[in-house]
DNA sequence: TTGTAGGCGTTATCAG
DNA sequence: CTGATAACGCCTACAA
């Protein structure tokens, strides 16, 4: 029960393993006819070729790398959603190396499979271009940046400093005090990530430009217990200052206004009526719960940084580009 | 700038390829003097062996798969540093599989990579092995469980049983109450876990040797808030019911303890005098809070079973082999 | 448009 | 013990 070879499906449709090949990597100049011969064989067989044999021929694995921060939240479940399915298109395979710490990451550079493994490289977050370069562990090969930038090679990323401002700006639209929410800096010091203070410093243009002043403003961990109690210390200085306008909170991030949803019901507050919300990150319960919110295209991204990897793959040269991506403003009954 | 190959290795160390094979796969038949020369070899010209080249030669590529559930827990991140430093001894890459959702294991069932690429697959948790037979997507590779059991393949265990009953032998030593919390059966139905029910079992089986009764027990979902909720509910009982002696509380989780200990301080309650607290886990925070807990040898047995793995790689052929890891107790100042 | 042959970097076999 | 040399599975000229 050895896997087939591409002998054997050249054997099988009556060709020589040149045209096979050449079906295989859709090369232009083959008959239509011969074509379906060898993809029937192929079928048959359930052949699949050896991406090992692939690579040492001289071209390519057809695979890629992704290395990327702790998973399970999902922003990176999204991101990796939309990688996975713009390179499983191009009949890429993807190979994922978690960040979880110092230690893997120097296992890493170290590794074989980050050197050879990979036609391409791509880096989420954090930007380890440099770090790579000094280790020269690996043939340069081509990489792009997603959900970061940098001018020297190409990236995808999320623009959240307008997506900030998109919040503040909706936030203006009514009278009341306006109050916020913060994550505090990322956990891990070594890969400093500035998603927050980009969201933060949008909003507080889009205030600064409507000439209203931001009453008070808290910062939580990302955990929900903090953001709960964090919730409580928002409401209580809201209540406490209570104009005759429903106040309005922005919350950085989804998990702080659920938080503060669940606050402001355990205090008989109405969202939408009593006080207003804007949450971001849309969130799969955000419709649910009638949150508005700030709903980012994580996917497109992710699928964006793909296709500029692709391309580079198939021999693109050129200067690096950089592809934004704004969030977009979903309003729902909260605000 | 072209990477080395052995050609150019054995050129200056002035044998051939032949023996730099050799002294790569560390062939016993191989003068010292000789392999010192070739070792200086690789050195100076910072050789690294093509893992492609290797597999469609030789047949292995030198890298096992790993499938795990979403990582980021401390949980896994120990499990990967134990497996990850026992592959890397036997000069193994580890390729990570992370099972985030449902179309993530369909699109990895139709990987090249998991396919091809591994001379072998270590699934943790989650016994896929089924699956994967049925689907027929593999070449028959070794395979090992790790922190899950099957007797149809080797495997490598924690005996969460044993962690209840050692938790419930030490809860019954003081007079007072007994309660417990536990921890939701696992949120992704399609892979269901039993760690909990085994921890509960083992505790009330102690309990009922030693002709105790449990007071209350809650169950808490995995997160940091529900957790606090849940230790406040138990407080509450405790409190209502508290007769003489300091009552005993299992939290089966330290996230859970964690709570416990936080919602006690809130109460002016100390832990280890009004009431005593025994955890499970034996997180790195523990030891500061003075938890007793207990602790489960993860990386060891990552490692054990990385090493069942490898001496599969290696030819053996026996029976499927079962390794069974208790935890210990770690007593300190909470109970 | 297609088949054949040489080569990719290693390992494995087989004489010496 | 060691050096040739034939695979390994595939790609890519080159020739037909």
């Amino acid at each position: 029960m050895r896997k087939p070879t591409i002998q054997d499906v050249a054997r099988k449709a009556g060709v020589g393993v040149g045209t096979v090949s050449r079906v295989l990597n859709n090369h232009p100049a083959v008959k239509a006819a011969t074509r379906e011969g060898v993809m029937a064989a192929i079928a048959a067989l359930e052949y699949t070729p050896n991406p090992h044999a692939r690579r040492v021929a001289g071209g390519r694995s057809y695979t890629v790398s992704v290395m990327l921060p702790v998973l399970s939240t999902e922003f990176y479940t999204r991101l990796l959603s939309g990688l996975e399915a713009a390179f499983q298109e191009a009949r890429y395979d993807v190979a994922i190396f978690p960040l979880l710490d110092r230690s893997r990451l120097e296992r890493y550079l170290g590794s074989h499979t980050l050197a050879y493994q990979a036609d391409g490289l791509v880096m989420a977050t954090h930007d380890l271009t440099r770090l790579l370069r000094d280790r020269r562990t690996l043939t340069p090969q081509p990489t792009v940046l997603v959900d970061a930038h940098s001018p020297d090679v190409d990236c995808a990323f999320m623009d959240n400093v307008t997506g900030g401002r998109l919040a503040g700006e909706h936030a203006v639209k009514a009278p009341g005090a306006v109050y916020a929410m913060w994550v505090e800096t990322e956990l891990d010091q070594l890969f400093p990530a500035r998603v927050f203070e980009d969201r933060r410093s949008g909003f507080l243009s889009a205030l600064d430009r409507a000439g209203r002043p931001l009453a008070t403003e808290v910062t939580s961990a990302f955990d929900t217990l903090a953001a709960r109690n964090a919730a409580a210390a928002v409401l209580d200085r809201a209540q406490a200052e209570a104009s005759g306008a429903p106040c309005t909170v922005f919350a950085a991030a989804d998990l702080l206004a659920s938080a503060l949803l669940d606050e402001a019901h355990a205090r008989g507050l109405r969202p939408g009526v009593d006080l207003r919300v804007i949450g971001f990150d849309d969130q799969p319960w955000a419709a649910a719960r009638g949150l508005t919110t700030l709903h980012q295209p994580v996917e497109g991204m992710g699928h964006e940084a793909a296709t500029l990897l692709l391309s580079r793959l198939n021999g693109y040269r050129g200067a690096p580009r950089a592809r934004r991506f704004e969030p977009h403003l979903v309003v729902r009954d909260t605000a």
